[in-house]
RNA sequence: GGCGGAAUAGCUCAGUUGGCUAGAGCACACGGUUCAUACCCGUGGUGUCGCUGGUUCAAAUCCAGUUUCCGCUACCA
């Protein structure tokens, strides 16, 4: 019987940088989901690759001073040797500069041309460089960006559209009637009431304001923008062809049983794209997954606070299969999870550590010890060992059920629920003591056995998560490979096997401390890093006062003072004596400056003077107000004077 | 402003259509055990289930109001 295929996709990643752990996640989900369809015996075909046009990529290769396409390669390579080092599955890694991609893009944005879905327009706005985006008037916030804050320039543009209303109503129709086909369903509504509902205006499909895109073939001053371009690479990545010489990729997997996405983009995949799809008279992909996002502990991740994870630093870290674990178990379904360096040490150690590495070590060594590795099935069995094999024969099923519903740390869950069962099956039987019992012998065999098998299948049901893990475990426990569907009786593992003699340890437990110095490390140097990429310099940190209000800042006054006369206050180490013009009065004022200014170069310098300052006695001398200084690491002072060339008179307001 | 969601143990979260003394994991404490990676197993919670009312024999669950947070979205200074 011919396998039933099963088309993925993760989102294409935008070639801009190197992508952090949050951006790794998809590739993750989407892998697990489909090595657990491989494993349920499904034809896959697993899909991923960069988005590699755009202005934003024509500006950083300019930066770089390079081609767009050198800076594409590159990019498109270290995210490609990231997923690779994530052990991804993908089947296809396709690349929006690839040749027959572009190729079909043109022919598919003239056909919808000619067809009148596409049609001539002019786009009108405030426009936003980096963001590549449109804004109303009304939209900027302070007249900047609303999105990054940077100013943005009026603009005027000729673009082709993408008629929307025309296929408005078979999609709300659509939708409907297919309530799978967007995951969480929450997200739906916001589709449906935020713009189906209302109507829908029209997609710009077209730029002319840059170059590094898909050229319009039939109107060369137009490139083909995002939308059109990257969300096409779901069909021409199968080899699609409008003209209908499709590869037999095409014919077989599409449409697609799961675009995997992050919920940011879901409008695109759930209208524009079933909308393109509708027009070119192709069926529409089964089910889009808006996943959400995997958040850093303490705020959002960000350079300049030095604390964005990569996937590289968790590998060197923890290594593939645990950083893997992390990810998929801490993504709930439908909101944000959280990821922290604490979190991570804590899951390496009590999960991955102890439950099941420990878990495995412990049998083999068990084994080894009590029959020279030998596992045998005496089939003594006892009431208490119904528990573990139901547990066992019941994982399987739940573990499927729950990929089923995309629920994914639910799966992992269930496996590692398995496991501890495992754990308290060895309390249980106590090993140990059925050893000293010369008549328990053929008893203690079973137990063994017993372990080795529910062991197994938990280590079979691994694979799509945790693939090496998985692998190693059925290795050392010498296990045959054995498929999901060899799971529906209890006993399967080959009595008599010999499991290896020396347990290797699956997961080094780890010292919190230890790990949190190097994580000080790495984020020391990350904040370095980008300090300097923004030109700033290396800063000083002081601890922050608490917030003042506007009125407590109105409440003190600061004036430019020339100093007419200063001297030293006798007695004292530190402290100057100085007469202050401020407006016309004279102040008297002392600092303790004496380290860092003698008397004689103060005078004549104009300063900054907080002058309602509560007049106190220094040294027996009064002071009427402060003279303000910069310190620094050292405990060096300088005094803050008005900018040089710009003379202001004694008494001027500073505010 | 509109639509939607969330608020439960120190932390992360489960709690199906109202019905058990409100649960799990982690952390913490104590006990047991020794095959094992100082591991595993067991026991331990006076949590106003955000707040206030209401419906009901019965409410974490339903209704109304309210506060805070979040998502999507629109717009006005």
């Amino acid at each position: 019987m011919a396998k039933k295929p099963y088309y993925i996709t993760t989102a294409i990643a935008y070639t801009s940088g190197k992508p952090h752990i949050g951006n790794t996640y998809e590739i993750i989900l989407a892998d697990s989901i489909a090595r657990f369809k491989r494993q349920q015996g499904y034809d896959v075909r697993f899909q991923t690759g960069t988005d590699e046009h755009g202005q934003k990529i024509e500006l950083k290769a300019q930066e770089a001073g390079i081609t767009p396409k050198e800076f594409v390669d590159q990019v498109s390579g270290e995210i490609k040797e990231i997923w690779d080092l994530m052990n991804t599955s993908y089947d296809k890694f396709i690349r929006t500069t690839d040749a027959d991609h572009e190729k079909q893009v043109q022919k598919i944005f003239k056909k919808l041309y000619e067809q009148g879905d596409i049609y001539k327009g002019h786009y009108e706005g405030l426009y936003c460089t980096p963001c590549e985006s449109f804004f109303t008037a009304s939209q900027l916030v302070d007249g900047k960006c609303p999105d990054c804050g940077r100013p943005c320039q009026p603009a005027k543009e000729e673009a082709y559209f993408l008629k929307m209303s025309k296929y408005a109503d078979q999609l709300i129709a659509h939708i409907n009637s297919h309530p799978e086909f967007i995951q969480p369903e929450s997200r739906k509504n916001e589709m449906m009431n935020n713009f189906l509902l209302p109507g829908l205006q029209d997609l710009c499909v077209s730029r002319t304001s840059f170059k590094w895109g898909i050229p319009v073939d039939f109107d060369d001053k137009h490139v083909v923008y995002v939308w059109l371009d990257a969300l096409t690479n779901y069909i021409t990545g199968l080899g699609f062809d409008l003209d209908g010489n499709s590869d037999e990729k095409f014919e077989k997997y599409w449409p697609a049983d799961l675009h995997l996405i992050g919920k940011d983009i879901l409008r695109f995949h759930t209208i524009y794209w079933p909308i393109m799809l509708m027009a070119l008279g192709l069926p529409l992909p089964k089910q889009v997954f808006g996943h959400p996002w995997l958040l850093q502990g303490d705020g959002k991740m960000s350079k300049s606070k030095g604390n964005v994870i990569y996937a590289d630093q968790l590998v060197d870290m923890f290594g593939v299969d645990a950083v893997r674990y992390f990810v998929l178990h801490e993504m709930p379904f439908e909101n944000d999870g959280v990821i922290s360096w604490e979190l991570m040490i804590e899951r390496m150690n009590s999960d991955l550590a102890n439950t099941l590495g420990n878990l495995v070590n412990r049998t083999i060594s068990m084994s080894n010890k009590y029959f020279e590795g030998v596992v045998t099935n005496k089939n003594v069995q006892e009431p208490v060992d119904e528990e573990l094999k139901a547990l066992t024969l019941e994982t399987p099923k739940k573990v499927a059920e729950k990929m089923d519903r995309l629920r994914v740390a639910d799966a992992i869950t269930e496996i590692f629920v398995l496991f501890k069962r495992c754990n308290k099956y060895i309390d249980e039987t106590m090993p140990w003591a059925l050893a000293k019992e010369e008549d328990k012998q053929d008893r203690l065999q079973t137990v063994l056995y017993n372990l080795v098998e529910s062991i197994s299948v938990g280590a079979t049901l691994l694979e799509a998560f945790m693939p090496d893990t998985s692998a190693k475990i059925l290795a050392q426990l010498h296990a045959e490979k054995r498929e999901l569907t060899d799971m529906d009786a209890y006993g399967k593992y080959v009595s008599g096997t010999k499991v290896v003699e020396k347990p290797e340890i699956l997961f080094q437990r780890l010292d919190a401390k230890e790990i949190m110095e190097k994580v000080a490390v790495i984020q020391a140097e990350q904040k370095a890093a980008a300090q300097k990429a923004n030109g700033m310099e290396k800063g000083i940190e002081i601890e922050a006062k608490e917030e003042v209000t506007y009125e407590d800042f109105m409440k003190m006054q600061f004036q430019v003072g020339k100093i007419i006369a200063c001297e030293e206050v006798p007695k004292s180490k530190k402290l100057l004596c100085s007469k202050v013009q401020i407006g016309n009065e004279v102040k008297q004022i002392v600092s303790g400056i004496k380290a860092h200014y003698s008397a004689e170069e103060m005078v004549g310098k104009r300063v900054m003077v907080l002058v309602n300052l509560k007049p106190a006695k220094l040294a027996g001398v009064l002071s009427e107000g402060m003279i303000l200084c910069a310190e620094n690491e050292k405990g060096e002072l300088a005094i803050m004077v008005p900018e040089p060339g710009k003379e202001m008179p004694a008494g001027a307001e500073i505010a």
